[in-house]
DNA sequence: TGCATTTATTAACAAATGTGAACGGAATGC
DNA sequence: GCATTCCGTTCACATTTGTTAATAAATGCA
């Protein structure tokens, strides 16, 4: 159930298995219903979870309506780290799209974790860099392409993706209305 | 000189006297006249930079057209972490829009540095998450405020800047046209 | 199965921003 | 100091995307 998670772990830097039954018995399980919430605006983010199966999403609420900012999927990291790091009020949602199993890790095993094996800190960092880097793309295509341009990008590089979400939620996500996505469409 | 810079580094954790000399004597004094570059595209980044006195800015080409992903001025870090990390070659550029004075470290010596004293690396992971933050922010006020909007945000929030840099490339910035932004002042 | 709700599509019109071109003034380099 | 280049502004017009509204299709639920 976990092995990807070890895998990923292993590629970052060599743990031995004592480091890893160590971080695997700070983890645990835990599930979202559809449409259920890992993080909530106003909720300050005390765990981080790695997905065994499922969908969610990062977004926030502007004006009634909810703009993606990332989705996430199996074999992914899910979290905010703006509210997990500083410890502050959440400016973002997170929701399961789809029935998500979870291995989650509150902060303060984290803290744990990096105490007792401070290797570890070199996991957090990279995830946090992967996924600035990863914003940081998303963010230029948005600036960068026309909006038909970032619809095939999305398409292409998440075709999976695109058949598990709604088209409105990807719309929004490419910072369009829907109305004008499907006239992409056609 | 770096007072400034010791200060923000003793805000991250408490550091000795000698941690502190240990660091300073691994950065050195480096200039740029103003149009000199930092890093180019295609480039390795291998330093980052503290920067005493100036103003510089992250940049890409697109079509011809020089965009600031961001405006880097003294007290602040400058440098291109997504090249840098990962030792490979620059989608950015970075260059000075006024003469600057910085301290710069080789990536050879911060991982000396990290090695001596590891909890150094709070400080480059406090760099991260403020840096990626940052960005984030920059890229939502893109894709959520009107043109108007943005600009309006911009000099308010960085008044001093906003007489520092021409108007093409704030235009740039906030990703829109320099004729639109010449529309929008009226 | 059938009803209610949500999601997707279409169209006419409006608004915001881009495009290309022209001009004047400022800064720069010789 | 003069010529040149760069920068900011303005305008007319084109293009893209948003807005509103109506309807169709799909989905969820009793």
């Amino acid at each position: 159930m976990s092995e990807h998670l070890i895998k990923q772990v292993q590629l970052i830097d060599n743990f031995t298995d004592q480091d890893i039954s160590l971080f695997l018995g700070l983890l645990e399980g835990s599930y979202l219903l559809k449409g259920e919430h890992f993080l909530k605006e106003g909720q300050i983010s005390r765990h981080f979870a790695f997905i065994i199966e499922g969908l969610t999403m990062l977004y926030q609420i502007q004006d009634g309506v909810e703009i993606p900012c990332e989705f996430i999927k199996e074999n992914e990291w899910v979290g905010y780290l703006k509210s997990f790091s500083t410890a502050s009020p959440s400016d973002m949602n997170i929701k399961a799209l789809e029935d998500t199993k979870l291995l989650r890790i509150s902060a303060e095993n984290l803290t744990k974790l990096f105490h007792i094996q401070p290797k570890f800190m070199l996991v957090k960092n990279y995830y946090t860099e992967y996924s600035f880097f990863t914003n940081a793309q998303h963010a230029n295509d948005l600036s960068m392409l026309s909006a038909k341009q970032r619809y095939y990008k999305f398409i292409h590089e998440n075709y999976d993706l695109s058949n598990r979400i709604p088209q409105y939620l990807i719309a929004a996500y490419l910072g369009i209305k829907p109305q004008s996505l499907s006239r992409l469409r056609k």
